[in-house]
DNA sequence: GTAATCCATTAGCACTCCTAATCATATTGG
DNA sequence: CCAATATGATTAGGAGTGCTAATGGATTAC
């Protein structure tokens, strides 16, 4: 197979993910307002753990003062504490609260709702090409992001 | 095939795409410092033909203010032009410059090029299976904005 | 010809994003 | 053991997108 395809991927890829993305960004605005498609990230990465300040802004690939003043906008929304670390008082661990958890499972579920009934029109044969075809674009992304995370923290 | 599926799959897309959104935003601004995707769907609009203010507006899922004011910052780096539409004088028409096609080149072709190397890892199945769900993915998302617009811009 | 409508802009606010500079805490080397 | 260096978070300052509400022209409808 010709690398033409591949080049062609590129140049859909580019073309689809900005559209799917203001999708969801007026789901979430109308679900919730206020919230921004990076506080549901955010709040999603939380959701199993805390984890430090550097590692967020590592993990979402913004620079640490970002990720310091939105991690203080959640804060003031309750959605979120912070907590020095006792054993290495430079750190900060951010762990997610109740109310948190609340706002990230009810926008999940609105989105996740409107996008399954977008997806209801597709026959069955569309819906498992689909189903395949995230699972590639995710491993494509996933392994650029881990192998060389620097790339995109600049 | 139930819809459980569907719902899957509405989860797998939530997960996905913001993580691909940050890589191609990261790239962009590596290829042109101050670029952001939203500059790149305009220009991408734009290449054809002329649009009015408004249009965009709809086109983009954002407000007109907003448009006004992006279009504004385009503008002063000489990459859009608008005119005064002459048979209806409240319509602003807004067209690419020489400048805008050029930068809206260098962008697509460094990213294009980028995710192009990101996919050269992939097999041909792979591949294939991949261009087949995006496919499916622009068709949900497109048919979504078209036909209900007023939806996504409030 | 006045009222209603439509399109773009301005004003004002909230937020994300950046870089550069600062502060506190840890670690390392002489 | 203490000074220099490195690390993690924050503050300051500036650019940009996004919103709603209000304003100003231009057009259409009655």
């Amino acid at each position: 197979m010709p690398n033409t395809i591949r080049r062609e991927i590129s140049r859909r890829t580019l073309d689809i993910i900005p559209l799917i993305m203001r999708v969801m960004s007026a789901e979430m605005r109308q679900s919730l307002p206020g919230v921004q498609p990076g506080h549901i990230s955010l709040l999603g990465i939380l959701r199993y753990r805390a984890h430090t300040l550097g590692d967020l802004a590592d993990r979402l690939s913004v620079s640490a003062p970002t990720m310091s003043n939105t991690i203080s906008t959640l804060e003031e929304r309750g959605w979120v504490g912070r907590r020095r670390a006792e054993d290495d008082r430079r750190l900060v661990w951010i762990e997610i609260t109740e109310a948190g958890q609340a706002a990230l499972d009810k926008v999940e579920d609105n989105v996740e709702t409107r996008l399954t009934n977008l997806l209801s029109d597709l026959n069955d044969h569309d819906a498992a090409t689909l189903a395949s075809g995230l699972t590639v674009l995710r491993d494509v992304f996933a392994t650029a992001l881990e192998s060389d995370p620097k790339l995109y923290n600049e």
